[in-house]
DNA sequence: GCTTCGAACTTTACTGTTGAAGTCTTCGGA
DNA sequence: TCCGAAGACTTCAACAGTAAAGTTCGAAGC
C-alpha cells in the first residue's frame, strides 16, 4: 500500500476547537477573525485535494491544469510566454521550463520561439490540452456546484460579493515595508 | 537579483475579466458559483505569500509554522507523534521525518523514542517553538484584523457562518467514488 | 518461547521547485 | 559598426515532497 498524503487532517481537531486552543495560549485573539481565516485555508487545502483527484482521471496533475486554465483565461490564440506564465502562476521561470517542457511531452500545449523576435518562446494550447480543460471544467464546476448546495442564491451573491472585498484588500495593497495592508482609495 | 517567485498574478486578469473569459469557453458555467470559487483560490494564494513573508522574519518557514500551530492546537504538553503530524499537516510520513530533522536542528522542537513503547518517536515543542509561534500569530492576527476590515462585525460572523456551512459539507462528505459530494443527514 | 504479523517510523530513489549562474538575442549608444 | 547592457529563457545544484521498500519494536498465536 503507498503512503498516500492522506486526505488533509482526518482527525484534526474542529474548527472551533482549534480556535478554542489558540485563544488558550493566546488572549487577544478575535475569535471572529480567526474563524473566518481558519475557515479559508481549511476550505482551501480541502478543495485542493478533491480537485486533484478529479483530475488525475484526466491523466493530469493539479499544476498542469493550473497552466492550463491560464492559456484559456488569457483568451484565442491561447498564447503566452514561459516568464508570462509563471508571474501569473507565482512560479520561478525555471519551474515554468521544466513544467513545459512536460507538458509539451504530454501534447497539452507546443513551445516555439517567437519568429519575431528569437529570445523569446511561445506557448500555446493544443485542441487536446483545450480538450483536457474542458473536461476538467466541467467536472470541476459539478464539484463546486455541489460545494454549494447549502447556500441559497442570494447567499451566493453575497459571499462573492464579501470575498471579492477581501481580494481587492489584498490585491490592490502596496508592497508595505512593515506589511501592513493599507488604507485604499 | 535572485529570481524570486514573484509576488502571484501582479498583471494577473481581475476576477471577472477571468469568470468572463471561461463563460466564453464553456457556457454553462454558473458565474456566482465560479465567482466564490475563484475568489477562495486567489485569496488564499495572496494569503500564504503574505503569511510566508512575516514569518520570514522571524526565520521560519511558512511550513515549519504550520507544524508549530499544529503542536499548539494539541495543547499542552505540546507533543505528538511524526504520523499524527503527518495527517493533520495532509504530510506523508517521510517528509514529515525531514521536517522534524531540519526543526530539531534549529531547537523548535524536540524528537525522542517514547520509552513506553519504543517504536513511537514523540516530537515536542520546546520554549523557543512555542516563542516563535506566539510571534508568529501575534504579526498575523494583526494582518488578518487589516485583511477584515472592510467587514462590519455582523459580516465578519456572517461570512465565518457560511464558509463553516461549506467546509462541512467538504469535511463530512464520505469519500464517494464518483467524487459527488454526498447529501449529509 | 518462537514466530509471524502489523504498526510506526526511516531510508532511498525520483520528481518538482528554488536560487543563482549561464546563454543567446536585441537594443542603444560611442 | 561594434560594444555593453538588459531581457528572456535555460541549466545546474541544492532542497522539499512522494512512493515504495526497509527497519525495528510490540503483540498475538501456536
Amino acid at each position: 500500500m503507498p503512503d498516500t498524503p492522506e486526505t488533509p487532517g482526518p482527525d484534526e481537531p474542529s474548527l472551533d476547537e482549534q480556535i478554542a486552543a489558540y485563544q488558550r495560549e493566546f488572549q487577544d485573539l478575535d475569535p471572529q477573525v480567526e474563524k473566518v481565516v481558519s475557515a479559508l485555508g481549511r476550505l482551501n487545502r480541502r478543495m485542493n485535494v478533491a480537485y486533484g483527484r478529479q483530475v488525475a482521471d484526466l491523466d493530469i496533475s493539479n499544476t498542469e491544469w493550473e497552466v492550463l486554465k491560464t492559456l484559456v483565461v488569457s483568451g484565442a490564440p491561447y498564447r503566452l510566454g514561459p516568464g508570462e506564465l509563471a508571474k501569473r502562476l507565482g512560479l520561478t521561470p525555471a519551474a515554468m521550463t521544466h513544467r513545459i517542457d512536460r507538458m509539451a511531452g504530454e501534447g497539452l500545449v507546443t513551445r516555439d520561439r517567437d519568429e519575431n523576435n528569437r529570445v523569446r518562446v511561445i506557448v500555446e494550447l493544443t485542441d487536446e490540452g483545450r480538450t483536457k480543460w474542458l473536461e476538467a471544467m466541467r467536472m470541476a464546476s459539478t464539484f463546486e456546484e455541489d460545494l454549494l448546495q447549502d447556500l441559497a442564491p442570494e447567499e451566493r451573491v453575497l459571499l462573492g460579493e464579501m470575498l471579492t472585498r477581501l481580494l481587492r484588500r489584498v490585491e490592490d495593497a502596496q508592497p508595505d515595508a512593515g506589511g501592513r495592508l493599507t488604507d485604499l482609495d
